[in-house]
DNA sequence: TATTGTTATACTCTATAACTATA
DNA sequence: TATAGTTATAGAGTATAACAATA
């Protein structure tokens, strides 16, 4: 094997492993990641129809009403009449779920000191990580493009 | 936002896109990030019973159940009697799921090959990435073991 | 007509519990 | 008695399709 795959299946295990300590944590919340996700676009949004949280997720009118229903069961979020529109309706964090997110941001502070407190090469390790991002994303555009060819 | 939260929001950007990419070629493929996993064990192991592979990826052996079923339906794997203990059964790769795997192994060695290319300072990365895994592995243990007191 | 969100239905991954066949 | 794997049941997350209320 070569340096390169050893690089590529380090970067794996980090990956596997991130996402296995983000599943512990939510958990620990009483969440789960498809939960987060809809908390941090409510977070960065503000107030949003259901079909907004579709669009940013990227999942179907469907599979909203289920989070919603979920968080709305387990007091994170609410659900209000949109002002204008009566069709649509409003997502809004509860006080325990905005009190949540806050704790989760404080976390991701604490953790981000953790892991590069006393890092040797920050700043290359920086510009490594942003050349790996890049290179992903044309890889993944090109096998879009030879998919949609195909 | 400091500059370590900036770094660890790059990093969570790369798991995720990580994550989709992994799906995206699996689904490509066929199959879904549970049943690679799987055929991950199998390839690493040969053929094993299902017991085992309840074991190595750390499921319930009805789940194994499931996963098997499926891997058998699309004829990547098939159900042998064991040798010598009637109870269990052995799941070995058929044809095409072993030139699946094979398959597979290439792709991440053209990965590999994509992702690190050029990149400036290969060996500082490939130290920042082991830090950072060290880092998160403490981290996990420190936040199960403050679990087990509460 | 078009859009918002729900009900109906189905599939995958996950779990626990009860059970069968075998060790 | 203990173990391997299945059936039974349940819940979360995902999808499409049909539908009701509203725009």
């Amino acid at each position: 094997m070569t340096t390169r795959e050893q690089a590529l299946d380090q970067v794996i295990e980090l990956v596997l492993l991130f996402n296995e300590d983000m599943d512990r944590e939510f958990a620990r919340l009483g969440l789960s990641a498809s939960r987060v996700h809809l908390l941090w676009e409510l977070r960065q949004r503000g107030a949003v129809t259901q079909r907004e949280l579709a669009d940013a997720l990227k999942v179907s009118a469907r599979n909203i009403t289920g989070l919603v229903d979920g968080l709305v069961e387990t007091g994170f979020v609410t659900r209000q009449p949109h002002p204008t529109d009566r069709r649509a309706t409003l997502v809004a964090f509860t006080a325990r779920g905005a009190e949540t997110m806050a704790a989760m941001a404080r976390d991701h502070e604490d953790l981000a000191g953790s892991l590069f407190d006393g890092m040797p090469d920050f700043a290359a390790f920086v510009d490594g990580v942003g050349h790996v991002t890049t290179r992903l994303r044309a890889a993944m555009a090109e096998a879009a493009a030879r998919e949609a060819g195909a």
